[in-house]
DNA sequence: TTAGGACTTGGAGTGGACTCCAGCGCAAAC
DNA sequence: GTTTGCGCTGGAGTCCACTCCAAGTCCTAA
């Protein structure tokens, strides 16, 4: 399921990855520069082949990027996923802690949302 | 109530304005550099005194830009609000197309915070 | 085989929204 | 009445997260 077999497994130019990761080719450039993304495969002549491995932890990135993680944290979650599995207990911890964020943002943006509404409806009395 | 007798209502310093909207005191002078807010009041000696009034703009604007509604468009609708009463079709219409950006972000944090919680199950599950 | 588009690099540049600074005047608490 | 601290200005600086660039190489379809 999750290990493909490499020989006939799909890879994915720079360009269509981007438009399957829905970052910019710039932008995975520069995941890839700061470690957000490990070392990328290369053709012989030096072009990015991605892989559905690389696409599924790209969905993994835009999810904790659009709900607001900074870029340095999703860095230091990277590097644990790298360290291997001892440092499971420690993903969950940081993932928790965004969730606690995420929902209180949540919270934040609906209250915010209802204060529009009562705005948007003291215009329409008027 | 929303006309508060001038000569008895409670101002206050940038400081305390700060404290009370959650704007930096820097902000506060930004936002009235760039015609966010309008004029302030200020003492013989140049010091600003918000009233109340301006309080209730501020949270307006707080809403507004923790909805994530750039600088920019809130100037608009300072705007609009400054031309008077015949803006208000129009400050409708600003506010409903945010809203509906709003209630877009809501949804996608709401998916996003779900699927973060699937990767700590997973993790959890290991 | 060749045209045209996609890809490469390192480094510089951008945009948005603040945030800080120096050097000063004023306020208010003791 | 002085010290401690708040506030003033204009302009420069910062931060984050990209985004763009030039000059070159590579790939693919006709």
């Amino acid at each position: 399921m999750f290990v493909a077999d490499n020989a006939t497994a799909p890879v994915y130019t720079i360009g269509e990855c981007a438009r399957r990761s829905g970052f910019t080719m710039d932008t995975l450039r520069y995941y890839e520069r700061i470690g957000l993304i490990d070392e990328v495969r290369r053709t012989a002549t030096g072009q990015r082949r991605f892989t559905d491995g690389d696409l599924e932890w790209l969905g993994t990135l835009k999810c904790l990027r659009d709900t607001g993680m900074p870029v340095e944290q999703m860095a230091r979650f990277a590097a644990l996923v790298r360290e291997g599995d001892q440092t499971i207990p420690e993903r969950i911890r940081l993932l928790e802690a965004h969730r606690v964020a995420v929902d209180a943002s949540l919270d934040d943006l609906a209250a915010k949302r209802d204060y529009i509404s009562g705005k948007i409806a003291y215009y329409r009395s008027v």
